[in-house]
DNA sequence: AGATGTTGTGTACGCTCGTACACATGGGTT
DNA sequence: AACCCATGTGTACGAGCGTACACAACATCT
């Protein structure tokens, strides 16, 4: 891999279009936004990604390690004893109340994926990635029902703009969780 | 109400407006490619709707009758014997299987809700009135469940571009509904 | 009939955008 | 040292955008 006169140059333009995207959304990005917020000149940010769909795709991929890193650093999934239920739900509580732009990002790249099919496979490995981790305490099938379920509940949080009702979330998940096989 | 020249104008905006954002997704609505699609000069469509976001919003509004207007017609609410988790996966997939722009346009609406706070009320009202419905045959707190699970589901076949498989969610929304109160 | 205000239209301005492309730079190879 | 090419930069072009605004058309009221 050639190392030339600046190797962190690509790296600190996806930082800038995530920066961006949190605060403008996707449709504020811009080769030009992006290499503004990166302090690079333009010509810097269409060198590094042709397309945007190339950019959007490498700064999503980024942010989409966010939930499953949370979950991962709890440490909660280990301990087979603890209610997946009631752990999921206090997950979905601290992804929600902590810093909103990686769930907004999120979302954005939901809406996103619908429209560019660029974008769909890294939407997937985000739900498929979740998916696998709740694997590791219930059956496949239920563990993408969950993921069906984080889903709504987090779509209609961020649309009503009502606060985060954990014990909702948790007797959801819960009534879900009550028909697993595994 | 004033009835000028053409009283049917507004209408075949709204209604270019749907073909567009079906077509061409949000992204690609603009006062000018409305314009086109109607046939109207480019000053009739920024007259009637002074922004965008008027614009979308007349259009989700149109819009949102379709899943409820399709569950009123199926008549299927009336019935207290029918399981209604075999129903909602029905409809669900009746509305997938048909049209994909009713259901596309819906969800891209949907999202877009997020970053566009005057889209907000207009996709609340969706959720309110199918939970209004579903109201009819289970306890509120469940119907509002029913909703986000119908949202996750949803939004996972369009994502992933699966084909939607309404055994998983009739079981998915049995389990669901397990858990009612009344 | 004439005044008046809502409804509808055409045009032009200034902005941002993606893209293209010629040019600079410096490591790698010979 | 000489060369080559991946890397990086600056500028300009054409297209599309929201917006503004002067003007046309017509219903309504006096």
């Amino acid at each position: 891999m050639p190392r030339r006169h600046d190797p962190e140059r690509r790296q600190r333009i996806i930082d800038a279009a995530i920066r961006v995207v949190g605060s403008k959304g996707i449709a504020g990005l811009s080769h030009r936004s992006v290499a503004a917020e990166a302090d690079v000149p333009l010509g810097s940010t269409t060198y590094h990604f042709r397309t945007l769909d190339e950019l959007m795709v490498a700064a999503l991929r980024q942010t989409n390690e966010g939930f499953a890193k949370m979950i991962a650093s709890s440490g909660g999934l280990e301990d087979p004893r603890a209610d997946l239920a009631t752990e999921l739900a206090g997950w979905i509580g601290e992804w929600l109340s902590g810093d909103r732009t990686g769930v907004e990002l999120e979302c954005e790249l939901y809406l996103a994926a619908l429209r560019r099919p660029a974008l769909r496979p890294v939407a997937a490995e985000w739900a498929e990635g979740v998916a696998e981790l709740l694997s590791l305490r219930t059956d496949p099938v239920t563990a993408r029902a969950l993921v069906a379920v984080v889903d709504g509940i987090c779509l209609q949080v961020l649309l009503t703009g009502a606060p985060y009702d954990e014990e909702y979330a948790r007797e959801l998940l819960g009534r879900v969780l009550a028909g697993a096989t595994g």
